[in-house]
RNA sequence: GGACCCGUAGCUCAGCUGGAUAGAGCGCUGCCCUCCGAAGGCAGAGGCCGAAGGUUCGAAUCCUUUCGGGUCCGCCA
């Protein structure tokens, strides 16, 4: 299903072929592709608005104002085209008919939470890469924001038709799972009854390790107190991973986020996955030795340059050419993130989107330009950086934890405010805008709440079809009653105003998923609250604008319907975010 | 030094990929509560879209330059 903007698009563009063909105007270029018909800003306007006499005017050599008048009367054919003109510099605006928006509203009734769904994306895959954090402590508020950010954009994806996976990159072969295992051994003395005092600067100091030091002991039993490193470095670390790892998964599914795919790093170093990718550059020729210049500004005391393997990223549009190889030999983090996405590329996913904290932002540009190496242009990376987020509680900063010995975790927020608050704050603002998050602000029942008034307008609408059903008895208020309702009745300028808003609902997702952006869902929500809450307000003052009416159960009924379209509309999107739609506020 | 992000109402931010007279919430001013839920409602004031050029029918949006704020720079992960 694709939404009306599309449709009546369509219906233009074919217009436009019968005037050429008939001679009426010159012959069109091959694509119409810059030709759309969008809802204009001004009601005054008309329902919509179509750019085609200006953007075709020059190459059919004729004024804007001239062909307008010719879309304009061929648009008039249009059944529910109901008036047709043309406006300022040569806009088309049309206006469509009651019954035509009545269509839309069945449209809504019949798709249920499902409406906005397309087959825009065509089953193509898309991979969503999100969260991977490091297996060495409970997530913190940063992930949390680039973790919801992640689901809402695979769901909103999903929802036109992507195939999506989401997949979480598990960096457990660098120096700090090291670290974790040298601060799980502590923990693991310490449980044998060792006073372990301090923990020293460099380790991980969180409580959350005691219980890992416990299954340790339990574990391994005595067998590693008093070895040396190279003993139980191995066994301790895969152990404390995997600890850490149910740990991460149960953080995220506080949040309801469950990953399809749990990608290891250690694996591609172990199954010679990163030479292959190697392999891949060198064949292109995009491999070298030499020699790198020091990085200006901040100088590492430590530099000296030296001849080393790297990548040519300079030629795919990054700043400078990448080292693959560090001087002892081992692979750098930027070659096992190579060889992984290589293994994205090859399993079919052309599409790809990394979600990484603001402290990345340095690594976009060689990533993509490995990408679009490796795949030789096939695969298009995309990196959405989602910005800090400042916690705050009475207008003063949140920064301890002590669970995690230092940062505020993930749970500490989702256990406080709930899942859906966290959920649809994290989606208030632009990914690459930082969020201002105030315990206090985000549960306070108001309007300037985001979060409670998208609810609020959810369950008004519920309370309205519970209230109508104790109102009028024998009024069937159930969803196939509803889709029967004599539609027509709906009339007024605020009840169409409406479901005009409901019907761009479609267009705007798809605008959205296409962008990366699923911010723009909440904002979307958001308006719709508001025409809703503006709707029920107007019922204040004109008691015929109500929506029960005990000597008119007909109207009742179509008024019903559109609550229940409301509630449809806002459940798709919030579905999208994530984020549960409520019967009642409490 | 360089790269990236941001700069829109007093404050916090949207602005639907270049469209018509730039929007919302908060704050401010005035009016309104016997009323389907006043945990509000209506109306109003408030803007050189940081600045200067450029691209074109048309720019908050794209390009260049510049000023201010933030993040970052590695053989780290």
């Amino acid at each position: 299903m694709t939404h009306f903007f599309d449709q009546l698009a369509d219906d233009l563009k074919g217009r436009l072929s019968a005037l050429a063909a008939a001679g009426t105007i010159p012959a069109l270029p091959e694509t119409l592709g810059g030709v759309v018909i969008e809802p204009t800003r001004d009601p005054a306007h008309g329902d919509v608005a179509t750019n085609a006499a200006l953007a075709l005017s020059k190459v059919l050599g004729l004024k804007p104002q001239v062909l307008g008048q010719q879309i304009a009367e061929a648009m008039r054919g249009h059944p529910a085209v109901v008036e047709a003109s043309v406006a300022g510099p040569g806009f088309v605006n049309l206006r469509l008919s009651d019954g035509f928006w009545r269509d839309q509203l069945a449209a809504i009734l019949a798709a249920g939470a499902a409406f906005g769904a397309s087959d825009k994306g065509q089953g193509q895959k898309v991979n969503v890469e999100y969260v991977s954090a490091n297996p060495t402590g409970p997530l913190h508020v940063g992930h949390c924001r680039g973790a919801v950010f992640g689901d809402a954009l695979a769901a909103l994806l999903e929802k036109i038709g992507y195939a999506v996976t989401r997949e979480y990159y598990i960096n457990d072969a660098g120096g700090q799972v090291d670290t974790l295992a040298r601060s799980a051994f502590l923990r693991y003395r310490e449980a044998h009854g060792e006073a372990i005092g301090e923990i020293p600067e460099g380790l991980y100091p969180g409580d959350y390790l005691v219980p890992v030091g416990a299954g340790l002991k339990e574990k391994f039993g005595d067998r590693f107190l008093n070895q040396p490193e190279e003993i139980w470095l191995k066994p301790v670390k895969d152990f404390a991973i995997a600890a850490m790892m149910v740990m991460v998964r149960e953080d995220l599914e506080a949040l309801n986020i469950k990953q399809d795919v749990f990608f290891s790093e250690y694996s591609l170093h172990t199954s010679g996955r990163i030479d292959e990718a190697l392999q891949v550059l060198i064949d292109k020729g995009l491999i070298y030795e030499g020699v790198l210049e020091a990085p200006k500004g901040k100088q590492p005391d430590d530099w000296e340059p030296r001849p080393q393997t790297l990548f040519k990223a300079s030629e795919f549009g990054d700043d400078t050419d990448r080292a693959l190889k560090k001087s002892n030999g081992a692979w750098t983090y930027f070659a096992a993130d190579i060889a992984y996405h290589l293994d994205k590329y090859r399993r079919g996913f052309r599409r790809q989107i990394d979600v990484w904290g603001a402290d990345h932002g340095g690594y976009i540009k060689r990533m993509r330009a490995a990408v679009k190496a490796i795949s030789g242009g096939e695969a298009e990376l995309d990196v959405k950086i989602c910005q800090l987020v400042k916690l705050t509680r009475g207008g003063e900063p949140v920064k301890m934890s002590k669970r995690s010995g230092s940062f505020v975790t993930l749970r500490d927020v989702v256990d406080e405010v709930g899942k859906d608050v966290v959920r649809f704050m994290m989606l208030t603002r632009k990914n690459d805008a930082p969020i201002d998050f105030d315990f206090d602000k985000v549960t306070e029942q108001s309007k300037d709440n985001p979060v409670f008034y998208v609810q609020y307008a959810h369950a008004r609408a519920r309370s309205v079809l519970r209230n109508a059903a104790v109102d009028i008895p024998g009024l069937d208020t159930g969803r196939a009653s509803l889709a029967g309702a004599s539609l027509d009745r709906i009339a007024t300028v605020d009840e169409l105003a409406l479901v005009k808003l409901m019907a761009a609902f479609p267009r705007q997702l798809e605008a959205a998923a296409e962008a990366h952006e699923p911010h723009r869902v909440a904002f979307a929500l958001y308006d719709l609250a508001a025409g809703f809450h503006g709707l029920w307000n107007k019922g204040k003052d004109d008691p015929s604008l109500r929506f029960i009416h005990k000597d008119d159960p007909a109207l009742t009924l179509a008024r019903l319907a559109l609550l229940q379209a409301v509630c449809d509309v806002i459940a798709s999107g919030l579905g999208i975010l994530g984020v549960t739609p409520v019967e009642e506020m409490r």
